[in-house]
DNA sequence: TGGACGGCGCATCGAA
DNA sequence: TTCGATGCGCC
DNA sequence: GTCCA
């Protein structure tokens, strides 16, 4: 069994010295073992940051160089980060009862996977005697947003330093919840719930369901998928050397190539940030002409007997709403299984998708293409990339009630007057973080200045007020971003000539029940079992590969945005999200567009704004006023602009604590 | 004390 | 048959 | 479980 913390070490691997190498085989042993005792004196002196002077606690936030290196040399606490990964990845599988409701661990999970994962990169040891000062400068430099640890944290780290376990890990890993969760952990499409029945139900392994005829698993509550997925639970489910990778993904570019000339095949996910091993291959297509359902024809393809590479689907891309030729709206196909009850992988494409492939293959633009944003609106949008500074937006100035620097936020644009009682239906978290000018700021200098709630408020008070709070005076501006239209989706305005072919939302997904509503590229998603025969030269006894591949598409226009959500990684994903809630923006896979209130939209809308064309991983940097990450650069979630915003904001919190209240340091 | 904690799609199931 | 809730998946 | 309003 894979333990996480050994693939946490294993994502390490690209980076690493020879030097380095053999440190982190002794302390990857050592976190498997649950023992700290390797690792801790190798970190200390193999650490550039902990030599340098640290006159205070936020100076010591690494510059993206120190990152990289700080992230080379992993954890300086193999043992406890392995246990708290340990137990938010137990906790996953603990069912919940209270009497409000039934359910999973899910936040509390979260709680100590994003702990444990700050701990695998932190590279300095804790150690009983200077644990306070190590803890603040831990959490100053992996959480700036908020700069100190909990109390259950703290607690935590001390309870391991000093007794070697931390028993709440301990007695999660050995409830039945979490033990049946890891029985089941290998099949694809059985999570926490099902695990748990299974387990009561009396299997107690993947292989014990294997033969089991279908209805019986059907009975048992395992889905179709699940039982497709089950025979290859243990081949599929596991790491594979990035060559593996790479042949997979060659007979994909290959069929790919020959069916949509001039497409873009892009290998995402671990393996697009470099580490040595990946547990699926992830094919991102992008076209520049933009076909509609790249998935169903590819998928189609890589099935056929003669090239045989898609042996099981799991999930299949569903039919999607485009536009064709005639400016009519039709559907474009999906896949879907034949035979009923099949456990095999009888499938067809629902009859369009031959078609399509026909005429893709012919190298005409048949009526599943489409050509947008135009070369004119693709040249708007490079232009309006271009005026933007690529100055990093003063975040200390916003925080502190200055001028918000950020280039698409201007408080013009966004926050124009509107009368106190129009009605809006708004949460909490949106008026607060959105709405008012003001609260924004102190929002954002929540995340910045931390460790007290004194400076938030402080900063907060900075600003000067025009309104109560409790009656937002401004909103953002719909008006104002449709003005903008010249870098938005076009998809969404009749303006679109000819022969274009709009390939439209399912909005039910993403609101309501009108699929006709024009809206955003809809992406196609594939998940599926790859057969890869073994390798030329290998010995006899060597069979045949079995890996989880997923194979996706979106419109040109949405590359930016699908290529750094699908190279990730998780928790990066998560803060460059947060990030852009901050500023008042939505991010996703398909998207980068102002966030706007639920009342100012029309029902069924989730985001009612454009979706800027973003059609380089830059652009989503560049529009959130980040210095670009290389992907490689992409496995912590410091947001590097705000560290130097970080330093000064230490140095004003300081400031203001000395002349203020003694607050305590909430750090220690 | 109540809401948020990432955002999205597909499969399944049971209620309407 | 349709629709919402739930479970699970992806990064 | 934790944080915030």
């Amino acid at each position: 069994m894979v333990t996480r913390a050994a693939s946490l070490i294993d994502s390490f691997h690209p980076w690493l010295s020879p030097a380095d190498a053999d440190l982190v085989a002794a302390r990857a042993h050592a976190a498997e073992i649950g023992s700290e005792a390797s690792g801790a004196s190798g970190a200390a002196e193999a650490q550039p940051a902990a030599k340098r002077p640290r006159p205070a606690a936020a100076s010591v936030l690494p510059t993206p160089a120190q990152t990289r290196s700080l992230v080379a040399r992993l954890s300086g606490n193999p043992g406890l980060a392995g246990e708290v990964l340990r137990a938010g990845e137990a906790y996953q599988g603990v069912k919940v009862a209270t009497s409000a409701r039934v359910g999973t661990h899910v936040f509390k999970s979260d709680a100590f996977d994003s702990f444990g994962f700050r701990l695998a990169l932190w590279p300095r040891p804790f150690r009983g005697d200077s644990l306070a000062d190590e803890l603040r400068t831990f959490a100053w430099a992996t959480r700036p947003w908020h700069g100190a640890l909990t109390a259950r944290q703290r607690e935590r780290v001390t309870e391991f330093v000093t007794t070697g376990r931390i028993a709440r890990g301990d007695l999660a890993q050995a409830s039945q919840d979490a033990t049946a969760r890891l029985a089941f952990r290998d099949v694809h499409g059985i999570g926490p719930s099902r695990a748990v029945e299974l387990w009561t139900a009396g299997f107690r392994s993947a292989s014990s369901l294997l033969a089991l005829p279908p209805a019986s698993l059907r009975s048992l509550g395992v889905a179709a998928d699940s039982a497709r997925a089950l025979r290859f639970a243990k081949s599929a489910f596991s790491r594979h050397p990035r060559a593996l990778i790479e042949r997979v993904a060659a007979t994909v570019r290959e069929q790919a190539a020959l069916l949509f000339p001039g497409i873009e095949v892009v290998i995402g996910g671990s393996f697009r940030r470099g580490q040595s091993t990946a547990g699926d291959v992830d094919i991102l297509l992008f076209h520049r002409d933009g076909p509609c359902a790249l998935v169903p024809a590819l998928v189609a393809r890589l099935s056929r007997p003669e090239c045989g590479l898609l042996t099981e689907h799991l999930k299949l891309p569903g039919p999607v709403l485009c536009m064709d030729a005639h400016g009519e709206e039709r559907e474009f196909p999906g896949l879907r299984y034949a035979g009923p009850d099949s456990l095999r992988s009888e499938w067809e494409a629902i009859p369009d998708a031959e078609s399509a492939e026909t005429s893709a293959g012919e190298g005409r633009a048949g009526p599943s293409l489409v050509r947008l944003p135009s070369d004119e609106q693709q040249r708007d949008a490079e232009a309006e990339l271009a005026n933007v500074p690529s100055r990093p937006p003063d975040l200390l100035a916003m925080a502190t009630g200055g001028t918000a620097a950020s280039p698409l936020l201007s408080e013009g644009e966004l926050c124009p007057a509107v009368p106190p009682d129009s009605p809006r239906v708004a949460s909490p978290r949106e008026t607060a973080r959105v709405l008012d000018p003001l609260k924004r700021q102190a929002a954002i200098a929540a995340l910045l200045l931390a460790p007290s709630s004194g400076n938030v408020c402080a900063a907060a008070a900075a600003a000067p007020r025009t309104s109560s709070s409790s009656s937002p005076s401004t909103r953002i501006s719909k008006q104002a971003s449709l003005s903008r239209s010249s870098s938005t989706f076009p998809a969404r305005h009749p303006h679109r000539q000819g022969s274009s072919c709009a390939n439209v939302a399912s909005t039910d997904a993403l609101n309501g029940p009108d699929r006709s509503t024009p809206g955003f590229h809809e992406p196609q998603l594939y998940c599926g079992i790859a057969r890869l025969p073994a390798a030329a030269g290998a010995p006899p006894s060597e069979g045949p590969s079995y890996l989880r591949i997923d194979i996706k598409s979106w419109h040109w226009s949405q590359r930016g945005t699908a290529l750094v959500a699908f190279t990730g990684n998780n928790r990066f994903n998560r803060a460059l999200r947060r990030y852009a809630d901050v500023l008042g923006l939505h991010l996703s896979d398909r998207a980068m567009c102002n966030r706007v209130l639920q009342g100012e939209r029309p029902a069924g809308d989730r985001w009612n704004d454009e979706p800027r064309v973003v059609t380089e991983e830059a652009h989503v940097f560049k529009e959130l006023g980040l210095e670009f990450r290389q992907p490689h650069e992409r496995l912590v979630f410091f947001v590097d602009q705000m560290h130097s915003a970080l330093e000064e904001a230490a140095g004003l919190a300081k400031d203001s604590r000395q002349g203020g209240s003694a607050s305590s340091n909430s750090a220690t």
